[in-house]
RNA sequence: GGGGAGAUGCCCGAGCGGCCAAUGGGAGCAGGCUGUAAACCUGCCGGCUUCGGCCUACGGAGGUUCGAAUCCUUCUCUCCCCA
């Protein structure tokens, strides 16, 4: 399918945007290149960035590459989002507890289609085009794989830092997860990769991708490595297996208040990388950090609400807004709470588990013996005691789970 | 191919015949203090329960024993050393 040919903005214009707010790049002077080249043919860059399978919760860590390839389709040029399947099917023996289940066939297209539903939040649908990559490696034989391998070496494999430690502290290192970089690499060549983003944890797999590129006679991609968001805890890099991360398919009041629970130090880095703002803004966030004049709160609510008008609109942001203070700040009961229906009379703990507020009978207990549920702001002291559900009734546990009953 | 070490709750890690639902740390949850920040203090942290207990758990399967996470056999997996 031929592009028609395509006006791009000048290539310093484009230069100045695109090395925004990235880590590294190799190179600059390659990018210019591809970039003259493109705007001189009319031909969009191919931009790639690969995504496992397994794990269709997109946060705001994913966020910060994934906006960098939106600024590249706002600027004329292809996003190809790779969905690593043919990985996914055969299954990740990474690290060894965390053995992830193999997918199906099925699961992989369902959760393709709950990348897309979340992607296009971000992305525009009509620069996009999603590839997997099961499409190229699930058709190769093995002789054609081994010509593969055969181009790279176990000694610059070891080269990449996280597969030296845990060899040298004797952690197991499967092949099958040795290989991966090289697959990885291989779907440059597949799809022809002008450019390919990721963290900066891929800074060796995206170098590897463009050696792989030129042994298979193809000008190497510019490898984009963007900055590693810290997560909620503000302790490790944010991952959905953590817990510490904010989706992008978050209810508004879920983002705000995640948001609103990261610690101050991270302020700073999350307007930087996840969000619009202006960088003379952030640059008076910082100030009024250090010198105190200004409530670091404030300064994160207002970072709530821009994470919440990029996903949602500015009227959940502000409706967030004033949520969190009748919640969190005022003790009272937000607009939009939870309905949760009850048929009869009903035991407090069987309330509590029918609420999924406690994940168990014995948890419920534990919770009321901890003084952490209220009912109509009526502490309940008695994990045996039977409620007579009346409509509209406030229902809460702990600060955060709050839920109005309805008679059925 | 030979020899050695090991697999414990979300993670790390003690236990080495009964006192073990299992010490300790981390994570998490709840309470206090606050700004749902950090730090700090307190409690909880397998499930069910008529609150007396009961059930499920220490890699899998068998066995010894009144009794096993702890001993034996075997299987699976991991690591180390030698070839």
């Amino acid at each position: 399918m031929n592009q028609a040919r395509q006006k791009f903005p000048p290539v310093k214009d484009q230069m100045d945007l695109l090395l925004r707010g990235t880590s590294e790049v190799i190179s600059a002077e390659e990018l210019e290149k591809k970039l003259l080249r493109s705007f001189t043919t009319g031909t969009p860059l191919i931009v790639k960035q690969g995504f496992d399978p397994s794990a269709p919760d997109l946060h705001i860590g994913h966020a910060v590459s994934i906006r960098k390839l939106r600024q590249f389709q706002q600027l004329g040029h292809t996003v190809t989002f790779l969905i690593g399947d043919f990985t996914g099917m055969v299954g990740d023996p990474s690290g060894k507890s965390k053995t992830r289940p193999r997918l199906s066939r099925a699961d992989v297209l369902r959760n393709a289609e709950t990348y897309k539903a979340q992607v296009f939040k971000i992305l525009d649908p009509e620069a996009t085009v999603i590839r997997f990559n099961s499409e190229w490696h699930g058709t190769r034989d093995i002789y054609q794989f081994l010509e593969l391998t055969g181009k790279h070496t176990v000694a610059r494999m070891l080269e990449r830092d996280d597969f030296l430690k845990r060899y040298q502290t004797g952690e197991t290192i499967s092949i099958l997860e040795f290989l991966y970089p090289l697959l990885q690499a291989y779907d440059s060549v597949a799809l022809r990769a002008d450019v390919e983003l990721g963290g900066t944890d891929q800074k060796y797999n995206l170098l590897l991708g463009r050696k792989i590129q030129e042994e298979y006679g193809l000008e190497a991609q510019v490898a984009f490595m963007m900055p590693i968001l810290i997560g909620t805890d503000g302790k490790e890099k944010m991952s959905k297996s953590l817990g510490n991360y904010v989706a992008i398919s978050d209810p508004p009041d879920e983002i705000y208040g995640r948001v609103m629970s990261i610690p101050d130090n991270l302020i700073v880095q999350y307007f930087t990388l996840a969000t619009d703002a202006p960088s003379f803004e952030i640059l008076k966030v910082e100030e009024d950090l250090k010198t105190g004049r200004v409530n670091p709160m404030e300064h994160k609510k207002r970072l709530a609400r821009e994470m919440v008008g990029l996903y949602h609109s500015q009227k959940a942001a502000k409706l967030a807004d004033d949520n969190f203070r009748v919640r969190f700040q005022d003790g009272g009961i937000p607009q939009d709470v939870p309905d949760l229906f009850i048929t009869g009379d009903i035991n407090i703990i069987d309330l509590l588990v029918k609420a999924g507020a406690t994940s168990s009978k014995s948890e419920a207990r534990r919770k009321i013996e901890e003084g952490a549920v209220y009912l109509e702001e009526q502490k309940i002291t008695d994990f045996r005691q039977a409620i007579q559900v009346q409509n509209d009734q406030i229902l809460k546990v702990g600060k955060r789970k709050i839920f109005r009953l309805k008679k059925v």
